[in-house]
DNA sequence: AATAATAGGTTCTATAATTAAACCTAACAT
DNA sequence: ATGTTAGGTTTAATTATAGAACCTATTATT
């Protein structure tokens, strides 16, 4: 059966896993975010099946992450590129990376960083910071309701310890 | 047939993916984060099926995201609770939830927001920093080699833009 | 001009995962 | 003793994924 679909939660979270909700997904992401463009390179580097990636990309260009352009140099090709929204993104594959790379590569160490260009020295650890500036820790957080919350879901957030 | 595995993946991120690589994972995790323990009490408020919790609630535990006890008091319950390895992964669902909130409500507005406990303003959205704390963009950042990395990734680096 | 090669898909079949609903069992409550 | 609850398992239908072969429009080669 198909999976349940997210697309109308009220939830940040949730409405984002049901575009990005499976792996390839944000691999893809990943692979444009470092320059791949064209539909055998993403074939090629990851190894996803053909209608698979096709799938994917147009989901991603329909939900506006990335655009398909006819190159006019070539017209055979085309060439996906990642817009606003899916640019932006890349914080997120920041902290799984990091999450990634801190918790799975036991003795072997990680094979791959995000790092600095310039000093080719990783990123910093992400962090959570107040308004204030005082930096957050999970004890230190809450959810709370937004602008269009559901009476349901302000009595949800009540119960949270 | 079963989705191509990325636990061998010489990736943090694609490693990450393939045990959270669907939208159920990570909404288990927010429960979790947010106080859920009981199987029943998944199953009601994310209304997954019974069966997909089980399976997914295993491989949580078996890969030490969370743990899984027995309830003294009551041993026909058992309690689910995530250990460090899925505690930390609260800066990927605030990463998550910050985009979600911005690309994916329009005129609503967004339904929730991690929040500082104390002042219940929002957290401040996420940012990238070099080792010398200077912030950075997705244009700053590369991907550099680890300690792990193979020639193959090596060379695979350079060619990046 | 004719032929081959390439890019970006689509189509086909198999296998596996997701779903919903019913069922099961041990432990607890009445 | 009987019923209820918690945490599952089982069953069956539906759907997604993988892998391979195929298709079509363009570009490159002879």
């Amino acid at each position: 059966m198909r999976r349940k679909s997210f697309e109308d939660a009220a939830c940040g979270i949730a409405r984002s896993l049901d575009i990005l909700g499976e792996a390839w997904t944000f691999l893809i992401i990943r692979e444009a975010l470092f320059g791949v463009f064209a539909f055998d390179a993403f074939v090629e580097r990851l190894g996803i099946p053909r209608n698979t990636l096709a799938a994917k990309l147009e989901t991603l260009t329909a939900h506006g992450l990335m655009s398909k352009t006819p190159d006019p140099a070539d017209r055979r090709r085309a060439i996906y590129k990642l817009e606003a929204p899916g640019r932006e993104l890349w914080v997120v594959l920041l902290a799984l990376q990091q999450w990634g790379n801190k918790w799975l590569f036991e003795e072997e160490g990680a094979p791959s960083f995000m790092a600095d260009r310039k000093t080719r020295k990783p990123v910093r650890a992400l962090k959570a910071y107040a308004r204030s500036g005082r930096p957050l820790t999970l004890e230190d957080v809450t959810m709370i309701p937004g602008p269009s919350a559901t009476p349901a879901l302000k009595a949800l957030f009540k119960s949270l310890p």
